[in-house]
DNA sequence: AATTACCGACAGACAGTCGGTCGGTGAGGT
DNA sequence: ACCTCACCGACCGACTGTCTGTCGGTAATT
């Protein structure tokens, strides 16, 4: 049975169905086939669309990193709210507009985190330590201004931040026991303050806000 | 033609054979066949020595793990140097113990860092991330007794600028022209005097020790 | 005789290709 | 206003080449 849609609603199509799986099964653990059978449509179709497998999954991620970082610019421009307010809102919209797609889940995470999906890790990770700094950046500049941050080097600080911070919570790297998981949520708020020039304790939130993923 | 040698030794040629193959071209772009020609045996012998091919990448890495690791905490121990000198020397055997086997030279890390290399890169990530920073906090826990350094979290506070650093130096993540990675690398060095309570311009070296790898 | 390194034909799966089909659309003729 | 026909591009699915991992059997070593 043949139906003819516009080539981005297909796209979309496409991209919906292999999303849902890649989160699923991983982007190795998923075939075309798979793919195909749950689009409906046949092979050439699929590469009519799309020059490779791997272009889909650019698709995807390209997708996603533009939905939520429009969300975290958009809290993070506030710029009537208190520095660390505004800090505060713009993390969780990191948190909340990935969890609208991916719902950062203990299933999924640990499905990403396997070997097979070592190539989408590191696509996202690269959008997230290239996409994010530069935001939280100007947030921290306007600290610096308003005498609340002090450091010379803004956008470098949050790079090394979120960084780290994406290692830490986001990749299946260090496998650490709850306690060891504490001490480095301890440390890199300790850490974090002092980078940005702020005296200890001045955070004024815990180990709360860095419940699931960036 | 039939050979017969001693299983250590197999497997010791098939992992150099492979280790070039990989470094030469990637992981995926080696396939079974390149390394069964290499070492000039039949593929029921690579699978009799191997379980599978990424278990031939995991021995590789553990093997160059061992090797750069052992250098550096050799030099690590050394408790009669002043620790900023221990420092230097050990971070200059980690880098050198990398060049005896992977020299660090452009056209190797160009493919070490395309995306199908993705698996071998987060491997190695993992060794450097987990098996560095304790090796450094020791030297780091010394000059915090001399009162050289200050943190209440040398263990992670090593975890996270060997992470950082990571990053900035061996990945091909950042995509910075010389100028923005000279600024990195200047605020690097700002940030992590900063992280280990010293003050600032306190560090001897500058951009030069960071020429090649973590 | 038993063990163990070794061999290579083979199976099964997979990504990507290619020649060809068919639905929609708009320009030109009536 | 209505037809028709050429063209575009979405769509199809059989096919190719390649790849990893398996298995039954062979030869050397102890």
């Amino acid at each position: 049975m043949r139906v003819v849609k516009e080539a981005e609603e297909r796209k979309k199509e496409i991209m919906d169905a292999a999303e849902r799986l890649f989160m699923e099964k991983g982007f190795d653990g998923t075939s075309t086939n798979d793919i195909l059978a749950a689009v409906g449509i046949a092979r050439g179709t699929l590469y009519h669309h799309f020059p490779s497998k791997e272009h889909i999954m650019d698709g995807i991620i390209e997708r996603l990193g533009d939905k939520i970082l429009e969300n975290a610019r958009k809290a993070a421009v506030e710029k009537d709210l208190p520095v660390f307010e505004r800090l505060v809102k713009t993390i969780m919209a990191l948190n909340a507009g990935e969890a609208e797609n991916i719902r950062p889940s203990e299933e999924i995470m640990e499905y990403i985190h396997q070997p097979q999906n070592a190539l989408m890790h590191q696509k996202i990770r690269k959008l997230v330590i290239t996409g994010v700094p530069p935001i939280l950046a100007e947030i921290i500049k306007d600290g610096i201004e308003e005498g609340v941050f002090q450091t010379p080097w803004p956008l470098e600080t949050m790079e090394m931040i979120v960084t780290y911070a994406n290692t830490l919570f986001d990749e299946g790297l260090l496998d650490l026991d709850g306690e060891e998981m504490m001490g480095r949520i301890r440390a890199f708020i300790y850490n974090a303050e002092r980078l940005l020039g702020v005296e200890e304790g001045s955070v004024p939130f815990g180990p709360e806000l860095f419940a699931g993923g960036e």
